[in-house]
RNA sequence: GGGUCGUUAGCUCAGCUGGUAGAGCAGCUGACUCUUAAUCAGCGGGCCACAGGUUCGAUCCCUGUACGACCCA
């Protein structure tokens, strides 16, 4: 623990002084009669005159984040839930003991007043306090009333500092559990059955990435952390779920980032003889529903950059997009030398000796991806990238599959799914080998859920959204760790 | 993994060419019964992230470490 500082040692004395004038600074059950948003929502339209007549008693909690005192009397400013009221205290309304016991008061303190409203000279609306109690001594000192909280650092390591310090937080962390309920009731509408999948896998399967090892004592057994809920929504499939999604954590060991958290919250969802287009059109009806829903409107501001999610979405093939937005001769997708070429002259990044479809997709992630603020479908990626979508008919080198981008984003991924369980084990086959030559992302092959599609799955499209990503898109947040409450960091040295 | 920047009082930040630390808010004492960044008077508060080095002398220059942010891979 820190060594007390001056404040902290001042506030353990007001515990004690309190406690000898038989004050519990630690309240017990305390039964409000509205919330501070409920008594705005309900009298912020009501005159003085409207309150003064009609004696509008409440019993509110809060913490106490701003002070004035006057002597005899004093106002306080109550935070409950994010939102802000002020309370009057006067010697003469609460009597002067009580009115003693209040100059104990700190900035911090939680208490519980009880009186009625009215409003002030400057008409602000206020609780005239008749009684009062603690609920919980705070015994550290609060950022500052103006500039608050800034530090980031502290802001994530004690978010409940930042979320005391900083009120328009509470507003990003509300709207993202709206944005997870409107997608729940978005899918149970239609018929998706919510299930949970396991998060420790003996393979981890799903995804391209590395996982998290753990161990179970009575097993015996390695398990991993999930990187993906894919294998085992497709095993429900095959059960005869026709509709099934989930809403719940992967985990991939890899790079932490202003988009990448180690842990992050996904939907993924199965639909049985569905494809990819119906995928498409589902997800911009899902899109303008959340907008519409959370934000109030399809069009929304993100970062400066207007973006619209009213559909249609622009759809446009990954490789036409390469070519396209460099305005190369269309040959580079067939060609590694030319490719190589081209991404030498626009400077970048690649590696050349790992063939053909990787220096496209760096080529893609570095020239294409920030260009597609609006959003839009990716569709048709290759085969070596997709190793659980099925062939497009018309070409068996590509895949029914998409990409959803915004804001030059990736923010969805979805395709028809792979049920033919020959193909399937050559693609795993695949990427075994790919293992094997050091590519430590390359998917596990699978053999119960090949012994699953074994079974026969039925035509399936499945897709997955990343949450935070999204919540990000839709309360304007520049870092995922914005919209994670405790987004992960290093271990705090200092304590 | 590499680069750049940052870390000074509880919080937000200054700190000159190297001469041993400042403000505002918060806190404490006093005044004040409608303030809202309340006001007025007075007072206290520092391992300058950490460890080395250079120097007569280091918050300041150098090296390393820790943590964070951003950019790149």
């Amino acid at each position: 623990m820190d060594e007390l500082n001056d404040q902290q040692v001042q506030r353990l004395e007001k515990l004690d002084t309190l406690q000898g004038l038989g004050v519990s600074p630690y309240g017990r059950r305390y039964e409000p009669t509205h919330t501070v948003a409920e008594i705005i929502a309900s009298y912020s339209s009501k005159q003085k005159e409207a309150l003064e007549t009609h004696h509008i008693a409440c019993k509110i909690a809060g913490r106490i984040v701003a002070l004035r005192r006057f002597g005899k009397a004093a106002f306080a400013t109550l935070q409950d839930g994010g939102d802000r009221l002020q309370v009057y205290l006067k010697q003469d309304v609460v009597g002067i003991e009580p009115y003693t016991i209040s100059k104990e008061f700190d900035l911090g303190d939680w208490i519980g007043v009880e009186g009625r409203l009215f409003r002030t000279k400057t008409d602000e609306l206020t609780v005239e306090v008749k009684t009062f109690v603690f609920l919980a001594k705070g015994l550290r000192p609060l950022p500052e009333k103006w500039h608050g909280l800034t530090d980031i650092e502290t802001r994530y390591r004690q978010r409940y500092v930042d979320l005391i310090a900083n009120p328009d937080i509470h507003r990003t962390f509300r709207m993202r559990s709206q944005i997870v309920s409107q997608i729940r009731r978005f899918l149970t509408e239609r018929g998706f059955l919510e299930v949970e999948t396991p998060m420790m896998q003996p393979i981890p399967g799903g995804a391209a990435a590395r996982p998290f090892v753990t161990h179970h004592n009575t097993l015996d057994i390695d398990l991993y952390l999930r990187i993906a809920p894919e294998l085992y929504l497709k095993r429900l499939i095959v059960g005869g779920l026709r509709r099934v999604f989930e809403i719940n954590r992967n985990f991939r060991n890899e790079g932490i980032s202003t988009i990448h958290n180690p842990e992050f919250t996904m939907l993924e969802f199965y639909q049985a003889y569905a494809d990819y287009h119906d995928l498409m059109t589902l997800t911009e009806e899902l899109f303008s529903d959340l907008a519409t829903t959370v934000c109030g409107t399809t069009t929304i501001d993100y970062q400066g950059q207007s973006i619209d999610l009213a559909p249609p979405w622009r759809r446009m093939p990954y490789l036409d997009a390469v070519v396209e937005v460099n305005q190369v001769d269309p040959s580079i997708v067939t060609d590694l030398e030319k490719a190589v070429d081209v991404a030498k002259s626009l400077n970048v990044h690649i590696e050349p000796e790992k063939g053909l479809i990787p220096v496209l997709t760096q080529l893609f992630e570095a020239t294409v991806e920030p260009t597609l603020i609006q959003p839009t479908f990716i569709t048709d990626f290759p085969i070596e990238i997709s190793p659980l979508a099925r062939r497009k008919d018309a070409n068996p080198a590509l895949t029914d599959r998409f990409e959803l981008f915004v804001g030059g984003r990736e923010l969805a991924n979805g395709f028809s799914e792979l049920n033919d369980p020959i193909d399937q084990r050559q693609r795993f086959e695949g990427q075994v080998e790919q293992r094997a030559a050091g590519d430590d992302e390359a998917h596990y092959l699978d053999e119960d859920f090949l012994r699953a599609l074994e079974y026969g799955m039925p035509p399936t499209a499945g897709e997955g959204i990343g949450i935070d990503r999204l919540v990000m898109l839709l309360t304007n947040q520049a870092s995922i760790r914005d919209v994670i409450l405790f987004p992960q960091l290093r271990p705090d040295t200092s304590l």
